[in-house]
DNA sequence: CTTTTATCATTGCATCTACAACTATTGTAG
DNA sequence: CTACAATAGTTGTAGATGCAATGATAAAAG
């Protein structure tokens, strides 16, 4: 019956310990389409996501801005993605080329392969409830901007 | 009924996602202190688990031994901790200094306030079952070590 | 129209992350 | 004792991450 109100351990221990692991599975396997786990995902939302704006992609990925700006540098360099100018001079539109959608379908049957070996591992049912929780504290996380105090 | 038995989603981008999200929480709390979220972790570790090995260590903490090397330069250079010279001439001991164990006391505090947020954004509960569930994951990942195809 | 404010993206800086290759040392086999 | 293998830690290289500050443009205020 007691129901612990205070902290037993740190979140964010956990989460980036557990993150370097599943980080480390993912990227044994992407090396073979020469994607990085992150470079993956970006690739992912930008060939779904069609022509975006950068800070739009940031918001949706839950990344800053100037990381962003950084990590599509080495993936318009390998030609998988252009980052045009927009309708304002300041803003600037994101697109996948043609090879870069190409990379993005070899990447997503490696992915494919790299998820089923982790649902393995871990046992399907753990995998589901792990991803109901984290999206529903990124749900929680997104909309409250700062403060709190919230009854 | 219907149980998914394929993936629905990327583990690997959810926990990217929160990880990011909760580790610009921490770090948030933690500058006053002058330390990162990774260091404060770092830190905590070494003044409990004594003068250990760097390997011992980077075990503890799921992180690749280059990695630890360089994480722990930046303490090493504030002298909050030492690396000195183990039995052998190969190995080595990472021990907390007086001035890390103080910094580590103050950072104490410090993430419990942060964790306390948390917990409050997020709501105990799911706290709770997140950690039950990031902890088995870990375990889970940890005492496996490479190959896989087990029934 | 001009001043002020807000927005968008980038750059400087510092740190985190890990694989591959390397150095050095220890341990084992012969 | 010497040759070979295993181990411990570091360095090269490359990318990920974010805060603070900057440059440039657009929007709002006057």
């Amino acid at each position: 019956m007691k129901i612990p109100t205070n902290p037993q351990g740190c979140t964010n221990l956990k989460l980036r310990q557990l993150g370097r692991m599943v980080t480390r599975h993912y990227d044994h396997y992407m090396a073979a389409v020469g994607l990085k786990n992150t470079q993956y995902a970006l690739l992912s939302h930008v060939v779904k996501l069609g022509p975006i704006r950068p800070s739009d992609l940031a918001k949706r990925m839950q990344m800053d801005a100037s990381t962003l700006t950084r990590n599509l540098q080495p993936m318009a360099a390998q030609g998988w993605l252009t980052v045009g100018v927009g309708e304002n001079a300041r803003s600037r539109l994101v697109e996948a080329t043609a090879s870069g959608q190409a990379v993005r379908a070899q990447g997503q049957r490696t992915w494919k392969t790299a998820q089923l070996a982790l649902n393995e591992r871990l046992g399907m049912e753990r995998v589901l409830a792990l991803h109901d929780l984290l999206d529903s504290c990124i749900a929680f996380l997104d909309e409250e901007p700062r403060d709190a105090t919230a009854a």
